[in-house]
DNA sequence: TAATCAAGAAGAAGTAGTACTTAATCGAAT
DNA sequence: ATTCGATTAAGTACTACTTCTTCTTGATTA
């Protein structure tokens, strides 16, 4: 039989959790698993292992595996969010996911213009120009792979393995402004403008200044945000 | 035979591939696996399973287990957190840890203060009020108490459930503050007063106030940090 | 002769299925 | 109400088979 069933059943699965199809206090059997994925017991018994730890089900003997409650997820998990992010809540994970790149990226920035290497500063400060010459061009494709590669190159020069890995959420962040017809015809001139301080910042081994510029890139972010959500 | 073999050789395995006993690029086998923890293939194959959703570990036929880059692991795994922690690269793993916290923590009170509910508001200044007793009479333990508790109540009331989880790490970082005699007899004055000011904006639904108080809280920790690493 | 490529052998993870053990729940009897 | 046994579903153990990848081997060719 075919390879990565496992894989084919944990997202079919994961994913009804996610989406709320199976809510919290649902009891799922094994064996009902392996029917209805048309499953070995092999496959049916490491999903639901790998559920477990992610936090979205425990296991009790003599009852079955129990959909636990939304807020004992682990939220960070990167298939979970991928799963929220395809499902119908998906607007209310780009909130959250939202919050979260605000809450850190000034401190990111901060970071990074602590312990960026000289070659670092100098791709962010290409990278801050070629957003500003793709942004007058209104050519917004580019202008988002140069967004995310920026923010991209920020989390990692912080040094710090759990910015780094936010990178997919910022990436998916921005993404999903420009997808959803959020973002005006070119980009503003202070977003993008601030940008270049950032980068300038970051280059120069200014911390305050780095994450000052930092915080208002991701204040108009928030403000975007609620503006969409009242 | 008795029960929870997994968790047991998860732990082992999974500590020992997060202290570097098994640098990136070692290659396991299934059954050498099962040979080194006494282990039966179902529970060295689930061990392996979630191994690899942690990003810990590829496998690849006819090859192996293979360990992963650091950089690649998902650092937000609890797991993951609580064998670093415990490992002898703790020190390291709380300055993460700390810089993680000291960025989210603001943008939590903020969002705190425009979601918290009255009652909430309301314990939030008790807890404030029991934080400065105790620091007066100097009792450290039941002052951590509260403070973790004053931090989780916040962190919950952002109603962002990517905050809500920090709350274990924010109450272990805090806890390993004291723990490593880095706290001085008597909390500072001024720290307690910054809870004060926090639980009051908080419940007086002022965003701004909340997250510049927690500012300062946050930027007093990372200080604390710097001087220790220097 | 040396280099390259293809077919095949070997090896390890992936999948399937059976048998047995453990512990939690339910129910009946005390 | 409590104990104790039967039941049930997860946990563990083991075996058999499949699939895919790598490495070897050998033949073909420059």
């Amino acid at each position: 039989m075919g390879n990565d069933r496992h894989g084919e059943v944990l997202d079919s699965l994961g994913a009804a959790i996610a989406n709320g199809e199976l809510p919290p206090g649902s009891v799922l059997r094994s064996d009902d698993l392996q029917e209805r994925f048309g499953a070995s017991r092999t496959v049916a018994r490491e999903v639901v292992r790998v559920l477990e730890t992610m936090c979205l089900t425990t296991s009790k003997r003599r009852v079955g595996v129990i959909v636990r409650e939304p807020g004992e997820w682990n939220h960070y998990d990167p298939r979970l969010i991928r799963w929220q992010l395809d499902g119908p809540a998906r607007q209310t994970a780009l909130r959250v996911l939202t919050e979260l790149r605000s809450a850190v990226e000034p401190s990111a920035a901060r970071f990074a213009a602590l312990r960026a290497t000289p070659e670092e500063g100098g791709r962010l400060r290409a990278l801050a120009t070629r957003m500003e010459r793709t942004a007058k061009a209104r050519d917004l494709d580019t202008f988002l792979g140069h967004d995310i590669d920026f923010h991209d190159l920020i989390l990692h020069a912080s040094r710090n393995p759990m910015f780094g890995q936010l990178s997919a959420v910022v990436a998916e962040v921005l993404a999903g402004r420009t997808g959803h017809g959020l973002m005006p015809e070119e980009p503003q001139p202070e977003a993008v403008a601030l940008h270049v301080e950032v980068a300038a910042a970051i280059a120069a081994g200014a911390p305050d200044r780095a994450e000052r510029a930092m915080r208002d890139i991701v204040i108009q972010a928030r403000d975007e945000l609620t503006s969409l959500f009242e």
